[in-house]
DNA sequence: GATCCGTGGAT
DNA sequence: TATCCAAGGAT
């Protein structure tokens, strides 16, 4: 049962979003909805995807170029997976992107090629979990399905000035998100409330001055609103070394390796090379006269730091290694490549720009 | 429940 | 420089 300061409360946060959404290539805007206007599924479940644990920032160019080149779920069904593999490098968390096809055959194959609208068979998909699955439900089908993300996490655990920590406070904090959720416009107050943590309610110095929640708000009140949501600390991360090899043949020819499917960068091309521990042996894929480079690569994965030593070396053209693929040099992209490996090519290439190159085929 | 899985921007 | 952390999911 919804009481009336709830009821006021989250028609403040719908009134907010009516003046402040954020235009998102995704996103169909309140006064469009109104009018009548439907998202499509595809972009929605397509945005969500490349949104989990993705800052919007990161996300834009990706979902552009995707939906540019593969502007339906039946388009993107049939893409080879390499291509989707190369145009997700540089995103991250590649299981998405493995996911992210095995869900669109799966559309295209189980449910004639249209999302199923409710939570329950968009759970059942590959690489549709909780959230998204209420996320899909309530955006894209104007269901009056809950989501609980880190930004709603934050915006009930400040509300409502809850100090118990994360993830032990999950279920209580869903129920303050549930018991927010109207029936009227469910989509836009999901997204308002993520749009508030995002813009608004932020982790560090949140703009509570011009928080439309700002009254009923608890932890503004009790002034704990930046200890909020207490977390579990994490683990220190290890750090990790390995070799990478990298031949190019007389005719131009790059030696590459398709990773296995599972584990770090499944699936993403790389360059061959040792395992990464602690203290890892050199690993040469194939006998040549190998260089090591003078400048190594630092990189940070998820739950470890790794530091990467690149040999590199110039081989016949007619050197093939079992196991390896040739990429000719016309084909080969250093985009295509996770970041780590990016790293270790612009090393060699002398393009070590520290920062991110930006991918080609956008305007 | 705990662990694994990327990346880049903000602080 | 080091840490946090972002529209999480799979195992």
């Amino acid at each position: 049962m919804r009481d009336t300061a709830t009821f006021d409360l989250s028609r403040s946060l719908l009134a907010w979003y009516d003046r402040h959404a954020r235009d998102l290539p995704w996103r169909v805007s309140p006064a469009d909805r109104a009018a009548g206007v439907q998202p499509d599924p595809y972009r929605v479940w397509l945005s969500e995807v490349m949104l989990q644990q993705t800052t919007v920032a990161a996300v834009r160019d990706y979902f552009l170029r995707f939906t540019a080149r593969w502007p339906d779920v039946r388009a993107l069904a049939a893409a080879p997976d390499d291509q989707v593999m190369a145009e997700w490098a540089g995103l991250g968390y590649y299981a998405r992107a493995r996911n992210l096809l095995k869900c669109a055959r799966a559309v295209v194959d189980q449910h004639d090629g249209r999302f199923p609208d409710s939570h329950d068979a968009l759970l059942k998909l590959p690489g549709i979990g909780p959230y998204t699955a209420a996320a899909i439900a309530a955006i894209a089908f104007d269901r009056p399905e809950t989501v609980l993300d880190g930004n709603v996490e934050r915006v009930m655990a400040r509300l409502h000035d809850i100090h118990d920590p994360l993830p032990k406070s999950k279920p209580l904090l869903k129920a303050k998100a549930a018991a927010l959720t109207p029936d009227d416009r469910p989509g836009d107050h999901a997204q308002a409330v993520m749009d508030l943590g995002a813009t608004i309610c932020t982790p560090k110095s949140p703009a509570c001055g011009i928080c439309p929640l700002r009254d009923p708000c608890q932890a503004r009140a009790a002034g704990t609103q930046a200890d909020l949501p207490r977390k579990m600390p994490k683990a220190p991360k290890p750090t990790r070394r390995g070799h990478v090899y990298i031949a190019q043949r007389a005719d131009g020819a790059i030696l590459l390796e398709r990773r296995p499917e599972t584990g770090l960068l499944g699936g993403m091309l790389g360059f061959p090379g040792s395992d990464w521990a602690e203290d890892a042996a050199e690993a040469p894929p194939f006998p040549a006269d190998w260089t090591l480079l003078p400048a190594e690569v630092r990189h940070t994965f998820t739950h470890f730091h790794l530091i990467l030593r690149v040999w590199t070396a110039t081989v016949p053209a007619k050197v093939s290694p079992e196991g390896l693929l040739v990429m000719p040099k016309h084909a080969f992209r250093p985009g295509d490549l996770p970041t780590a490996m990016r790293k270790a090519h612009d090393l060699w290439r002398g393009s070590s720009t520290s920062g991110k190159i930006p991918r080609a085929g956008l305007s």
